[in-house]
DNA sequence: CGGGATCCTATGCGATACTG
DNA sequence: CAGTATCGCATAGGATCCCG
């Protein structure tokens, strides 16, 4: 039975995860399908190496996105969104729907 | 018709509005009834005055919470959802039962 | 191609003290 | 009671250059 505290705790995680500057981007994108790192950075043009690796990293780290290294000439690397990042999707969606209704309210 | 950029723009602004240290806990707990300020204190023990004025009015700008105070001695100030903030509790919901769902696939 | 290393700035957050 | 003012630290984010 969880406790309230829990439930705060759990939220307060959940928004961690997907509050990185670029990660919502990254999300959005993988959604759709696989990319490598040179075609998000082509995406998301304002993204330096740095910040772009950092974020895959900790969405990595939080499970939400799987890393795949080919090993060639020159390099591949591919990332795609795991199962429980998938499983966010309404959530992200229902998100998005009050986003995008609370401010068409408001103009 | 919405860009997609305009969408994710939309996302961003979403998280940031409930992404304070304390929103979250403040948000939750105005979800079931009007509170002073120093209730939301005694509630949440580790927020300083400083902190809780800061996210507090931080809500009121973003139009999820409304502020008001009595004209009495001595003073008394209530902080109340907007309908806005309310409508947002589907997408609360969703994104808590993913957060703790996921949790326990982890352990 | 897909990064890492280094340095720097901006912001969030907090401790402490004071006030109408 | 319900704040405000000031200061300082930690972290997020970014610019630039370098590398297997």
């Amino acid at each position: 039975m969880a406790e309230v505290e829990d439930v705060r705790r759990e939220m307060r995680r959940a928004l961690t995860m997907i509050s990185g500057k670029w990660k919502l981007e990254i999300l959005w994108l993988l959604y759709q399908r696989t990319y490598r790192f040179g075609e998000l950075r082509r995406e998301i043009p304002q993204v330096t190496p740095h910040m772009l690796t950092k974020q895959l990293r900790e969405l990595e780290g939080d499970g939400l996105v799987t890393r795949k290294v080919y090993a060639e000439v020159p390099p591949r690397v591919e990332y795609t969104l795991t199962d429980e990042a998938r499983t966010l999707k309404p959530a992200f969606e229902s998100l998005l729907a009050w986003a995008t209704s609370w401010d068409s309210v408001r103009g």
